[in-house]
Formats: C-alpha cells, sequence, structure tokens
DNA sequence: CGATTTATTGTTATAATATAACATAACGTT
DNA sequence: AACGTTATGTTATATTATAACAATAAATCG
C-alpha cells in the first residue's frame, strides 16, 4: 500500500505522501492484507474491527481514538470508549495499527504482516507520519543496549521535524 | 549525579543504580546542579519548582504527576493539577527532567546542564530508568532522516526491556 | 442438532491524565 | 510606590482510558 511509484528504500513502509497518492487503493491494500492475515492466523476480523481499521486508515496522519468513535458513532448507535479500544487494542496485537505514545494516536501499519515496532517520523506541518523500519536503527540500538546489560523487548522511536514536502512546499 | 564507582561509558547519564548507591548524594546533587543552571540562565527555581523537581528525583524510577500532587499536597495545602503540571512544564524545557512517552512520568535527567532529548531503557522488572545519551545513535537518526528529506525537530526514543541486574539477579 | 464454552460486543460508571480561564500574589524594575 | 511581568491559587472541565458486569454471537464438542 506505499506509494511505489517514485525511488523509496525498501525500509519505508508508509512514505510521506504526494498529491498523486491514491488513497482508495491505499486503504484498500490495507484492509485487504488485514483479511489475509486474519484468515491465516485464524482471527476474526469481525466487522468493527474492519471498520475501525478503516477510520484508522482514512489517512496518512495518526487519529485520536474519540475520533474513531466520533465517527463510528454516527454509524454504530452502541459505540463506546470500549468499543473502539478493544477494536484498537485487537488491531495493535496483530500489528495493523501502531500506537504513537507522543500523541496518544493511532496509524496504520504499513506492513501488517511481519511483527515489527517501527520508526515513525511525524512531520509538524503536514501532521503526516513515515513509518520506517530500519535495519541499521535496531541492530545498533540493540548493540547498545546489551553493551549495557539490556536486553530489549520492544521500542519506541518517533521522530518529530519537518518532511521534505513541507521544507520546500510551505 | 551517576554512579561513576563502576566503569561506565560516558554517554550514560543515569545507569541502573546497584545496591550501594546513596541516592540521598545523588539527588542533592541533582538538585544542586538544577539551582547552578538556573542562575546561571536567570531562572526562578522557585521552593515550589524544588520541591517537585526533588521529588521527581525521589528514585531512578518514572514518577506521575498525580503521585507528585499527592506528595506535594500532604505539606503544600493549596496544590492542584496546574501546580504540577505548571512545575513539571519548567523543568522539563530546562532539561531538569524529561517525560517518558509511554509511560505518562517523569523522571529527573542526568545531565541538566546540556540540552538533549536522550534515550531511555526502561526495566520492565525493577522499573528502574536508565538515561543515555548516545551520539551514535542520534547521528544514524539523523542521517537516515535527512536521506529521506526529513528534518529533525527532536526525538523519542523508549526501550523497553531487562536491566542487567534483572535479568541475573531475578 | 443442542448443550456448553469462549469470544465478542453492549452498557454504565469511573479512573487517570491534562488543560483552560481567570483571580491573586510575589517579584523585579524604575 | 507604581508598574509590568512572572508565578501561583482556584475552579471547572476537557481528554484519554479502563473496570466491571450483562447480553449476544460464534466455535466446539458430545
Amino acid at each position: 500500500m506505499p506509494d511505489r511509484n517514485k525511488i523509496m528504500p525498501k525500509h519505508v513502509l508508509t512514505p510521506f505522501q504526494d498529491d498523486r497518492h491514491a488513497h482508495a487503493d491505499c486503504l484498500q491494500a490495507a484492509l485487504k492484507a488485514a483479511e489475509a492475515v486474519c484468515e491465516q492466523r485464524g482471527l476474526r476480523l469481525t466487522p468493527l474491527r474492519r471498520r475501525v481499521l478503516e477510520l484508522v486508515w482514512q489517512s496518512h496522519e495518526p487519529v485520536k481514538a474519540y475520533d474513531v468513535l466520533d465517527k463510528l458513532r454516527q454509524e454504530h448507535r452502541s459505540a463506546a470508549p470500549p468499543t473502539v479500544y478493544r477494536a484498537l487494542d485487537f488491531l495493535q496485537a496483530e500489528g495493523f495499527v501502531h500506537r504513537i505514545e507522543s500523541l496518544n494516536a493511532f496509524i496504520g501499519c504499513g506492513a501488517p504482516q511481519q511483527s515489527h515496532d517501527g520508526q515513525f517520523l511525524i512531520c509538524r506541518s503536514c501532521g503526516e507520519v513515515a513509518e520506517i523500519d530500519d535495519a541499521d536503527i535496531t541492530t545498533l540500538l540493540s548493540r547498545k543496549a546489551h553493551r549495557l546489560g539490556f536486553v530489549i523487548d520492544n521500542e519506541t522511536i518517533e521522530i518529530r521535524g519537518l518532511c521534505a514536502g513541507c521544507k520546500t512546499g510551505a
């Protein structure tokens, strides 16, 4: 589902999007990927979970749980906070969405097949987030940690700044 | 204020502490450092701010804003959430404490003189946090980001796992 | 199939985290 | 002392997240 029209290193899972980005296709690809993974793992991508995933994927910006809830409520009267948080917990556990800790928000994962933590570049201007999963970074961190006798379970790496488009464009 | 009895790379700002750690000294050193920096910058380390810093520094585990508030209230009747959040905002802005995003908690900074984001190793067993500020890591991240045309403002790097002591000891 | 168990969703309430907005007080000039 | 500025007090509320238990739907097994 990442835009592969431009040359893009393969560790970039979701790049910052340009104007030509066909988000409808991108969204459909994400849903199909999640369906396939659930099928394979014997998990139930229920209509509710699927819809929440769809709502999270409506943009390449992180979305807040309560924003998802507001949208969900318009079509699903019984939706309440637990409804959304449970769906997000499921989607997160299966790696279909990531939580951005520094924003208390969620974003669709660009590579739901493999499990990974990912590294996130967050543009302060357009609000978009690019996900990368760079082996050099994880290797270095794990090497550094190991030297201090620390064994890594998982990592939160969130980098704020200005994306290429916003740097030049705006 | 880090324990320098053991050989420790200098990019380790606050190591995981062993039993011999004299925390009273450690705490005093942190307060003195903050005083010195405020003096130098012409800032006011008021009794309130100083006390909040002291409360944050009472351990090498991250502390929650409302836990600080509870302690503060025992001696300061008028303390309310804004009291604590304002003090923490000040301490954070000046680099005397760091916020751990993935825990919604705060921890004393091991090197308040220089401004930096730091990288945090969070032990899931003892709850302690070690702060490092490794140039190799920041350099690599900035190089990787730059290749994608991204300019970094600041970074959140929080690594969960098991510290050396907990790995062997427990 | 029908009974049983398990997973999912509904529902109500509340906990935990954080900020807005305006009032008062202290401090630092001149 | 008068002034502007910074810090704190105070009340209220916004935002984010979970607990606890009930009802329903799906999967499993005899």
